[in-house]
DNA sequence: TCTGGGGTCCTAGGACCC
DNA sequence: TCTGGGGTCCTAGGACCC
């Protein structure tokens, strides 16, 4: 049977993720900010109409949020991850083909069928998220994935449709196209956008009917499938099962500027520990490892530095203590005195699944270390993140992370649970 | 003072081989 | 003056996404 694709998209995800919990927001202009209190990441309809940008450095809007009242939340991503698992659930028991695209997307596959209502269907899923779970969503409907994301946002943006737009089959397909900017189409970025500009190309619309080797040519075959599925012709598959990580990476900026060795030392031990976990919880081994320093990459040119270095591991590992010895010694060959470190990561690659390259009949290996790394996780994952952890991870963390307005882990911590309070008069 | 984090895919170019 | 050709593999960098 023929197909078309459903996207549903969660409204402002993170916004409506702190208003469940505070429901006087509701009317209010809310953002949420990244990690470090850097950017706005996400912003209500409020805030949007104000004239916050997304992506917006925080400290330069800061005063003018306090004049707004605009209410500004860390982000919290135990938080985030919970409610987004709650909204695919609800999904999953609808019983559609489905694709869980990020962390508030999920693609559906839909039957065509003339006796069967997609718009009332999608109508009914949006309800029921409303419902179970309290976050609201919009759904728009396409033959390619490309012009389901359209659909989406016109779904999003007249609230005429309420919530629900279908462009398949759809005499208004041109209509809509020719109103929606190129840079609005999903896969077309800053770069492209500029070329397609000079070329006079600047809504779906002229894309769709671009010339064929010229996209090619200068948008690569990215650009050619774009401008086929805004044909309607679908390249871009449903993925019903995430595909396996090629890399893994463990990366965060600091809360002030680090000099010396010793706290790179914590975090860099913080991070390949925490690199490590994710390995472990997707059943992978690392053949090598990347570890990078940066100072700012906003400030002095002159007193800026930026350098990484890969090494492969002696034999695939999970193995924390292996991670963490080997990023040290890159730490150790890439530091420079002098400079203000504000950002490190380590980024895990060459990965396998566990236990599936032969060992070396040489190397050391860290087989007995398996029952350590498994009592660690089984531990941390009843406890909490970090109860058991390698020493010298400190404990004063000056490289820490900002989150200065974060709200609580209402539904992932027995610690954090919201409490109502009632009493009878 | 203060500018996120974690991913993917594609291409060009270099190294190397016969 | 003239300095092969074709193939593979790897990596860095660019572009994009949420």
């Amino acid at each position: 049977m023929k197909k078309v694709f459903a996207l549903v998209d969660c409204n402002n995800f993170y916004v409506s993720c702190e208003r469940l919990f505070r429901p006087a927001l509701n009317i209010q202009p809310v953002v949420v900010l990244s990690n470090n209190d850097g950017c706005v990441i996400a912003r209500s309809n409020e805030a949007k109409a104000l004239g916050i940008p997304m992506g917006e450095p925080y400290f330069k809007i800061k005063a003018f949020a306090r004049r707004q009242n605009i209410h500004v939340f860390s982000s919290n991503y135990a938080l985030y991850g919970d409610l987004s698992a709650r909204v695919m659930d609800v999904l999953h028991q609808m019983e559609a083909e489905m694709e869980v695209y990020s962390i508030d997307e999920a693609f559906l596959s839909l039957p065509v069928s003339r006796n069967w209502n997609r718009i009332s269907y999608a109508a009914e899923l949006r309800e029921r998220i409303r419902k179970y779970v309290g976050i609201p969503v919009s759904i728009g409907i396409g033959p390619s994935k490309t012009l389901a994301k359209i659909a989406g946002r016109v779904a999003k943006k007249e609230g005429r449709y309420q919530g629900v737009f279908d462009l398949a089959d759809s005499s208004q397909m041109d209509d809509v196209l020719r109103q929606t900017e190129v840079n609005d189409v999903w896969g077309i970025g800053k770069r492209f956008t500029e070329k397609l500009g000079r070329q006079g190309i600047h809504n779906a619309l002229e894309l769709k009917r671009a010339n064929d080797a010229w996209i090619r040519k200068h948008l690569t075959v990215v650009g050619a499938r774009i401008v086929m599925e805004l044909n309607g012709i679908s390249c871009l598959p449903l993925e019903k099962a995430p595909a396996a990580k090629k890399s893994i990476v463990t990366s965060r900026s600091f809360g002030q500027p680090v000099t010396a060795l010793s706290d790179l030392r914590e975090a860099v031990i913080s991070f390949s520990s925490r690199a490590a976990v994710k390995l472990r919880e997707q059943n992978l081994e690392a053949g090598a490892l990347h570890l990078f320093l940066a100072t700012n990459r906003f400030g002095d040119q002159a007193v800026s530095y930026f350098n990484g270095q890969t090494v492969p591991l002696p034999h695939p590992t999970s193995d924390t203590s292996m991670l963490i010895t080997t990023a040290l010694r890159c730490l150790q060959s890439l530091y420079k005195a002098g400079y203000r470190y504000q950002k490190a990561g380590v980024l895990l690659s060459a990965l396998s699944p566990q236990g599936y390259k032969q060992q070396s009949l040489f190397a050391p290996t860290t087989e007995e270390n398996k029952p350590l790394m498994t009592a660690l996780d089984r531990i941390n994952d009843k406890w909490g993140q970090d109860t058991i952890r390698y020493g010298l991870t400190g404990a004063h963390k000056l490289w820490g992370m900002r989150q200065s307005y974060k709200s609580s882990a209402y539904t992932s911590s027995w610690q954090e649970l919201p409490l109502v309070k009632a009493s009878l008069v």
